[in-house]
DNA sequence: CTGTTAGCGCGTTCAA
DNA sequence: TTGAACGCGCTAACAG
């Protein structure tokens, strides 16, 4: 590690004291143009970069934004890391972005590590996997701001930006059975995270309001991806009672499902009716075009920032509960030209 | 903000030295079983996290890498940005993600801020818009180490990670000459940075081996999104001199030129042959497939993470060169089921 | 084995 | 207006 340079180098170099410097540098009005100018010119000159640790140290608020979420190439999550990065900088913060993969143990270690650095805050979406939720509450206690959006901790006062899944769910489903499908499988994630639930349950309430059933209801996935998608799909459309609907949870499942749809030579919507969670970009020209649920990432980046650059600024958790509910549009593939 | 335990805090509880507390937290071998137990003991109880600004001062290392990319949701980089976070998570690294937005002024306050927090290295790929390279000088000066990967600043020595932009485009052209197509354009990016360049070069290298011109030929964009690539194309189909084949650098462009050529009614690839830089996800499924253009991205991110930690293990900055190609591939959309 | 001391780089006293 | 001294939290060197 080279040596950098320091104030209390430019200070002997310049004979005056490191304080003095100090102050020039931060433009403290009670030094002279004169001095002020000649440090700040030595400083340029020397390309002197100030030392963020030992500003710190001395109990200076870090600029610096913690995200974390389960994975940074959905593009739901990109998305809303790329809106909160330009936020954060017009705000003067940075942005890190963490990424659990899912699991909970790597995020108990970011939020140690989040804690160990400083942080100014969290913005956070949690793993499938985390059901305890024990790993958050040492932010409290150090006083670091946290805000959840979208996959929430039920049990952890702070404020939430979720999405409307069971509303949006339910009329999706809805829409499928006033077209006349009957038998609508749901293809979501674990039961333990409050999005996939809360799309079950609006999925279940439109089935329960038009009388219906059907057995292979909920298709629990661990992993979003297309090959189980494909799988997934394979068994389902195999199986006794093949499904003419489905409501996918994610774009991933959704292209194994029309992948395998594609070779099966299944006529969608005819023979199978399809809505998605997630944009297909390329749903526009696909043929025929898919029904896609498209969630308003950026207003959802808007919003958990203004709440957590609130509890930044004054100095503050929350000990209300602050819910906030963005929402979630159905896209019909063929009106989106 | 509130007031963190800290080791002294430890120490004046337990009625030790704060050193003692310091090496008993680190499991220095000469402390007693009996005190080290006690101090973890009370540290775990009480919640307490180690302050990593005072250590970093006091000039340990730190254990962040900053990684800097024009855009964290263009699939391309948040591929990339994914596998780094889990490859650096393995080795004890964390991983802070920055976005330049294709700006040099935002490439350069974010290089500045990456020096004042000591970060331990750094990976990046350039702006559009970065067309000087003196703000990566001042890493060398500070002796963080840098590597380069996709897009590369040509005058400033550092380990860099190249696609083989050249030779896959140059070969792409020829595959659509050979079959058949006379007028090919090519939908491209600012020709200041190199992955464009070369492209462009590959291009025309494979224009000359057949002896082939075609005035439209280089279509030259700033931005990649979906409307512009509509407009473009829109423009050349009607222009009098059309195309009758595009080499297109980006998803968005050709989901625009899709888009539109879709609604005129044009029969790809008959009248129109198509092949593109990125992974159209969905181009298994589109009708008909087209033929992409995939780059490596986990190879990018495995190499480009060796380099960066050699340089860091190593305490060193490379001064000859080093370069590393990774091999994009030609996957034809029919043949990728 | 444990305590003492010093210092990392900076900003904030208090004095001059 | 500037300087001197101190301390943020931690670790390393040295002493006991």
């Amino acid at each position: 590690m080279k040596k950098r340079i320091t104030i209390k180098d430019i200070a002997k170099e310049l004979n005056v004291h490191h304080s003095t410097v100090s102050r020039a540098l931060r433009n403290d009005p009670r030094v002279t143009q004169k001095t002020r100018e000649m440090v700040l010119a030595y400083a340029r000159e020397h390309e002197f970069q100030i030392n963020m640790n030992a500003v710190m140290l001395r109990g200076k608020a870090n600029n610096a934004i913690a995200l974390i979420v389960p994975n940074i190439n959905h593009n739901f999550f990109s998305d809303i890391i790329s809106q909160l990065t330009n936020l954060a900088y017009k705000k003067g913060y940075v942005i890190s972005v963490f990424q659990t993969n899912e699991k909970y143990q790597q995020e108990k270690e970011i939020i140690n590590t989040i804690v160990q650095h400083n942080f100014a805050g969290v913005i956070v979406s949690i793993a499938k996997d985390t059901v305890k939720s024990d790993h958050f509450s040492v932010l409290r206690k150090f006083g670091i701001p946290l805000v959840f959006f979208d996959r929430v901790c039920e049990d952890i006062i702070a404020p939430k930006v979720r999405v409307n899944n069971f509303e949006i769910t339910q009329q999706s489903t809805e829409c499928l059975l006033e077209r006349g499908f009957k038998r609508i499988a749901h293809f979501t994630g674990t039961q333990d995270i409050n999005v996939f639930r809360d799309r079950d349950r609006g999925y279940r309430a439109a089935l329960d309001k038009y009388n219906m059933e059907y057995r292979n209801s909920q298709i629990i996935t661990d992993d979003f991806s297309m090959d189980l998608g494909k799988d997934i799909f394979t068994k389902l459309w195999d199986s006794p009672d093949r499904p003419d609907a489905i409501i996918s949870s994610s774009v991933h499942l959704t292209l194994g499902i029309l992948l395998q749809a594609k070779a099966y030579g299944i006529d969608i919507p005819k023979d199978l009716g399809i809505i998605s969670f997630g944009t297909l970009l390329s749903s526009i020209i696909i043929q025929p075009s898919i029904t896609s649920i498209e969630q308003p990432e950026n207003e959802i980046a808007e919003i958990a920032f203004e709440l957590l650059e609130n509890m930044i600024i004054r100095d503050n958790q929350e000990d209300e509960l602050i819910e906030r509910e963005v929402k979630a549009k159905m896209l019909n593939g063929d009106s989106a030209r």
